[in-house]
DNA sequence: TGCGCGTTCTACGTGACGTAGAACTCCTTC
DNA sequence: GAAGGAGTTCTACGTCACGTAGAACGCGCA
């Protein structure tokens, strides 16, 4: 039912949605491709948000009439979660969080170690 | 064109291929997935396996008859990249880790930490 | 040299996605 | 209160990946 993998169109919307710093109307996002160099139809974008709503990505406002969707969660929750879920279908996590750390960029280990200094409860 | 996605069955047959020791043919993934109650005609398998050949998921050993398949990379690896493979897609990738640490269990903050303690690894 | 076992070819149904026209709704305006 | 129009939902179609498997083909052994 939710669907967590988005197409090629649904993740370039999505982008948009995230860019903006407000809730956006399916034309601004079709505003927003057209200055990227694609040409939509408004129903096609309006479509593809419907799809996102019922895929749990974005929320509509509907009290502006050119409703104006807003992105359920951050694209870095989307993302971590993406992560955690990808983290999650494997078997052995200690393993792949190995193989994981093993490979990230210096810069990345830094933000880790920073991150992971904290204190181990959180949620 | 190589694509990263798999679908059920063929990440079924992975699972399969990654939980067995030596390499396999069709038919032992056949009995694998019958044992898991999933009965399914050997050429099923065939064109399944055939396909992640071509993805690049596994390799067959076509030196003796009833092609032996192994994995290309382990799961930890497959799975590693495939956090990378989102993580790369983000575009704040310290926004990303902050959230995706913050998430993570107890016991695999620990395992980050131990890991992270050796010291960067040349990348 | 013919019979099988095993592999590749070919194919079809389904569902997701890109794409967009058609139909419908409701507010605004005269 | 009816007409018009902006905006939204419905419906639809093409394509592609994938699940699934029969048909055709090839090679080694009896």
């Amino acid at each position: 039912m939710t669907n967590r993998t988005l197409g090629e169109l649904e993740r370039a919307v999505m982008d948009a949605v995230w860019d903006a710093a407000a809730p956006v109307s399916a034309y601004d996002v079709q505003e927003q491709l057209e200055a990227a160099g694609r040409s939509l139809a408004a129903t096609t974008l309006l479509t593809v948000l419907s799809r996102l709503e019922k895929k749990g990505f974005v929320a509509p406002d509907r009290g502006v009439r050119p409703y104006r969707y807003a992105a359920v969660a951050s694209r870095a929750d989307h993302v971590a979660e993406l992560m955690h879920d990808v983290l999650g279908a494997a078997g052995d996590r200690t393993a792949v969080l190995e193989r994981f750390v093993g490979s990230v960029s210096d810069e990345d280990a830094a933000v880790l170690r920073q991150l992971l200094r904290g204190g181990a409860s959180a949620s």
